[in-house]
DNA sequence: TTAAACTTTCAAAAAGTTTTGAAAGTTTAA
DNA sequence: TTAAACTTTCAAAACTTTTTGAAAGTTTAA
């Protein structure tokens, strides 16, 4: 396979994938651009490459910031922005864990807390069955979030260590 | 707060956080209300209470089946075909983690693997980042794969031992 | 100042996804 | 057999999300 078609290979399948797990296409395809690309580049460059409006260059690069995924690079002397990707896999795992955990996992934890709270009677199966499931559920998310929270904090825990020693 | 409100509100979270994640809203809501029902439910009951339509209640209790996280059920004497849920949560984590695995992990592998395969000239610096880039992620992404398969082969493994200590 | 170079916004359009519901298909009991 | 009871299908409609592109906004150098 040649250099160029492998590119777009790439850029491809990590859109399919961004789209499985609920990031948006062009997002995951800009990443993917930037992090093949040696060096940072322009918004027209992105548009370009990809086909894609202004517009949603624009918005696109701003959410990849946020994610905290890419980060804007003046060049001397020139006016515009260029956009370059960490290139660290490492990081960027923990950066989109990080980011889930906070915008999706919280959020869902604080609904199980109120429910886990309602009382009723427990000889009841209709309430019986919800409290198990909803507890059941709080408890397993709670521990995803402890979890997660200890890996993230953690550069080169036991856990690290131990889980994907072939990789570091 | 009251049982049935509670009942609704949990339905609904869970439907928010299934799309969120790339799972269809209602698929994730009539497993919701299948977790939270003492007994096992008709098509009619899932319809009526989700305010679906045949089809649709037809076609998620379908995919839901294909994720192994539900089940039918005949009662003798009746035509009719009645649905429940899995209620340990560890199994439904670790079917989905399955399931996943296997439509998107495994497919991505598949393309990175021949992607590592591209060969160039090491000084270029356009094919050096795409190489290190595409190789670094097989790298994660096979290690993610066997840790996985170690998971969810292993009942009770050292690992869950350690990490879900709190829960189990 | 000014105007060129660049970035951002947002309403409308396009694309993509999910849902509907009526019709077709299947199974069972008599 | 038949027909009632139930399940499945799928094209069209509804809904949701993403993208466009032109206009507005901002920054900088002179």
């Amino acid at each position: 396979m040649e250099l160029e078609e492998a590119k777009r290979k790439f850029i491809e399948s990590w859109g399919k994938l961004g789209s499985e797990w609920g990031i948006n296409r062009t997002m995951a395809q800009v990443h993917a651009l930037l992090l093949i690309s040696p060096d940072p580049l322009t918004t027209e460059e992105i548009m370009e490459t990809l086909s894609i409006s202004r517009g949603n260059a624009n918005m696109t690069l701003r959410d990849l910031i946020g994610w905290g995924l890419i980060e804007k690079q003046h060049k001397p002397g020139e006016r515009k922005e260029y956009f370059f990707a960490d290139k660290d896999v490492w990081n960027i795992a923990k950066q989109v864990a990080k980011e889930r955990r906070k915008r999706e996992l919280e959020p869902v934890i604080k609904v199980l807390d109120e429910l886990s709270k309602v009382t009723g009677d427990a000889s009841d199966p209709e309430f019986s069955t919800f409290n198990k499931s909803v507890t059941d559920i709080n408890k397993l998310a709670k521990n995803v979030d402890k979890t997660l929270e200890t890996m993230l904090g953690a550069e080169e825990s036991w856990f690290w260590g131990g889980i994907f020693k072939l990789f570091k």
